[in-house]
RNA sequence: GGUCGGUUAACCGAGUGGCUAGGUAGCGGUCUGCAAAACCGUUUACGGCGGUUCGAAUCCGCCACCGACCUCCA
């Protein structure tokens, strides 16, 4: 496979082409989420994001290897809330081991995921799983002087790091500046300087998840696990690192510096983030109240909601923006989206009955290679899905016989129909009434060729009852030249 | 305050120094017994002010507004 295929490198600030480090092999690393409640809107984005990627390497004859963690501790509550680590809070609150939240919303995760079609990772490590690596790690910094340790608990010194390396460098900050923007005087901080980070810290008496070490019963810092985890599975250098843009500072930074100080070279060869949905013109966080969860998104309760949303209807709205920029959320967006992709998937299945003619008047290599290079250009899906439905309006105008299609031709477009809507965009037909498929479609023809007779008899009032007693039960029945077809509401 | 990014029609969202993005919604038409679908045509654009250029929404400068981030025990 030649490389065209460009992605936008945080740390360059530019679209670089991809060129694997050890081909056909690529190593992807994705921070994935922190287990406390359930997974809303905001977690949809990278997961199809990065999907894509997963999918379009894959489609590009790559051997992927994709690691997404799960951050089951370590992940303390910034600011507001005295720090507490956020699953035992959880825990606390609903009176549930703290491994018992993790485990129930690493359930919904999963399961939201896979009704967004998201592939599975490779590896889905977690954290509270790979408590040696992160050990380890640790003494190793130590051993290297970029660690210390203070009453029990570790941390990693940025001052003495940004003597041989640049600290802030993927988030654009200078420590300089850092330094004089810190705000707090803490009397009793342990660390050396305010904008150290903290590698493992001592547990209080009432902690629940700790763990033995030779510091201190304890447990890891945040930044850790993304280090230890992906120097473990990806190797000491890899291909691509990706995450949401708000993770950028300072967990990435943090785990620049862990990694390049243990190692002694920088381990990320790309960084991919993706932006932020937002809701009203502001992020949609947990920490800010205003999110939707995915499940209130498919079942449709929520006061911003005026209905339900199908999973692939939430997949067509965020693959119709480019992953790195802002999108935001309304019902009218969302709206638009949903008949969008409704028209995207009755051209698929017109698509299907389309009869050959001798000769073509659409050129489908050339759809196809524009195709490919809306792909390879950062991955822009919304360009991608333009030139799908220029291909739905080739699809339309060929069933109404304005257009011809030879058998080479027809079958190169379904083709393409089938690689980049399925397969690389990772969308999915969802129509109904699987089960008494048959039952239901004999059924059907029955009742047509009922209403048939009675319009051959030009009754309207008995076909147009007929219609409408159908549409009363969800069926939209559409009169064509030569009979008629259905479809479910 | 610092760093970075954004501002595109009714809504969502691409993109480019000169050529229709696309979806949704409007409007007009074709088809149809009527409707729906589909097709054809079409209306609202590039935050403001300067500059560079034959030409800028696109490049540069300034301004306005919006957003993200600025750590771990606030």
């Amino acid at each position: 496979m030649d490389n065209r295929f460009t992605i936008y490198n945080s740390l360059s600030r530019k679209k670089e082409p991809f060129t694997p480090l050890h081909p056909p092999f690529v190593g992807l690393y994705v921070c994935g989420p922190t287990v406390y409640s359930d997974p809303h809107l905001g977690h949809a984005r990278p997961a199809v994001t990065f999907d894509l990627l997963y999918r379009y390497l894959m489609h590009l004859e790559y051997m992927v290897r994709y690691v997404r963690n799960i951050t089951d501790v370590g992940h303390l509550e910034n600011d507001a809330d005295e720090g507490e680590d956020k699953i035992e809070k959880k825990a606390r609150l609903e009176h549930l081991e703290p491994m018992e939240v993790v485990q129930k919303y690493i359930n919904s995760f999963l399961k939201n995921m896979e009704q967004l079609n998201t592939l599975h990772p490779s590896i889905e490590p977690r954290a509270s799983g790979h408590i040696i690596e992160q050990q380890q790690l640790i003494e190793e910094l130590i051993k290297k002087g970029y660690a210390y340790e203070v009453n029990g608990s570790v941390y990693f010194d940025v001052l003495k790091y940004n003597e041989k390396y640049k600290y802030g460098k993927l988030s654009g900050r200078v420590l300089e500046e850092l330094q004089s923007n810190t705000r707090t005087l803490d009397k009793q901080d342990e660390k050396r300087n305010p904008f150290d980070f903290a590698l493992w810290k001592k547990a209080t008496p009432e902690h629940l998840m700790r763990w033995p070490s030779r510091w201190s019963d304890g447990y890891p810092g945040w930044h850790l696990e993304c280090s230890a985890m992906s120097i473990k599975y990806l190797g000491e250098v890899f291909d691509i690192h990706g995450g949401g843009m708000d993770l950028q500072f300072p967990h990435h930074e943090c785990e620049i510096a862990q990694s390049t100080a243990a190692q002694g070279k920088e381990s990320v060869r790309y960084w991919m983030h993706n932006n932020m949905i937002t809701i009203n013109g502001q992020k949609m966080a947990r920490s800010l109240g205003n999110f939707i969860t995915l499940d209130q998104l498919f079942i449709g309760n929520h006061p911003l909601l005026t209905q339900a949303y199908s999973p692939m209807t939430i997949r067509f709205f965020l693959l119709q923006a480019h992953y790195r920029s802002t999108i935001d959320f309304s019902n009218e967006a969302l709206l638009a989206a949903e008949k969008g992709f409704q028209k995207l998937m009755k051209g698929i299945e017109t698509l299907d009955k389309l009869k050959p003619s001798l000769t073509s008047t659409i050129d489908i290599p050339s759809l196809r290679k524009k195709c490919y290079e809306a792909m390879d250009d950062d991955l822009n899906s919304p360009v991608l899905l333009s030139y799908l439905f220029e291909g739905v309006k080739y699809i339309n105008s060929v069933s109404d016989g304005t257009e011809k299609l030879s058998i080479n031709e027809l079958t190169s477009l379904k083709d393409l129909f089938k690689v980049f809507v399925f397969d690389i965009l990772g969308l999915k037909d969802e129509n109904i009434s699987k089960g008494d498929e048959k039952l239901t479609s004999e059924l059907m023809k029955i009742i047509i060729n009922l209403r048939q007779g009675a319009k051959n008899k030009k009754e309207w009032a008995e076909s147009d009852k007929i219609r409408e007693d159908l549409k009363n039960a969800g069926i939209i029945l559409k009169d064509l030249k030569d009979g008629a077809e259905w479809e479910m509401e």
